[in-house]
DNA sequence: CGGCATCCCACTAGATACTG
DNA sequence: CAGTATCTAGTGGGATGCCG
């Protein structure tokens, strides 16, 4: 892979699918298998049903996801991961692997008080 | 790797860094070795001076660069992926493979006036 | 159960002008 | 050159209540 200028517009598009809340908390959820509205909200919690609605609603146009609608009382719905959804798996495994080599040194906003001196050469 | 439960919160660390507005665009620009103020504000047209202040600093804190002061008139400061920042690059580099896999497929706004009809079973 | 409609607020980031 | 200061606008997301 070449890392040139070409580079950041292309990779643009699957950042409008990222790039909000809940969005990558929620992919994770597709991908452990739970599918169903309520499931996904009590997993997600304390996101508002609002906010997981727009959610969906954007993987769905974005064609990442399928909504399938069973008809009866009460009503049930499950999403499921297109190969295109499924496809984004390596992308969070990189995330995964990156965290367990280099979280740990992660600075958090209460270390913030021992500020690092900036280096002046 | 496992995407049982314990997954997404090992990973909620990385979306910090990762989930605000030309982040990602500037940890590829800082891949491409454009170390400099000016430089960057450049490439990121028409981001404003003070978001990528903002950004860079958060990349600071969190050790991803590192920041030079060279002292002298006109001023000269650069910027510098640490080994947690090169080690972000698989996750591009996954994002890279995504996009030239399923990109094409990727519906854009202007698609929406064909809206898919949901499925019934 | 699985939503949508409405209202509202907090926060983000852009514009602009100025400085060491 | 590399920022800071200030102000403002826009938007994302939360709360709440109703509906098929």
């Amino acid at each position: 892979m070449e890392m040139d200028q070409s580079c950041p517009g292309k990779v643009e598009p699957i950042l409008e699918i990222l790039d909000s809340k809940w969005m990558i908390l929620l992919l994770f959820e597709l991908f452990n298998g739970n599918r169903r509205f309520g499931e996904l909200r009590r997993r997600l919690h304390p996101i508002s049903p609002k906010t997981l609605t727009d959610r969906l609603r954007l993987l769905e146009e974005k064609g990442l996801v399928t909504r399938t609608l069973y008809p009866g009382v009460p009503l049930h719905v499950e999403y499921d991961l297109t190969a295109a959804g499924k496809g984004l798996q390596p992308i969070f495994a990189a995330m995964w692997t990156w965290t367990q080599e280099y979280g740990a040194y992660l600075r958090k906003d209460s270390d913030k008080a021992e500020e690092e001196g900036e280096k002046v050469m």
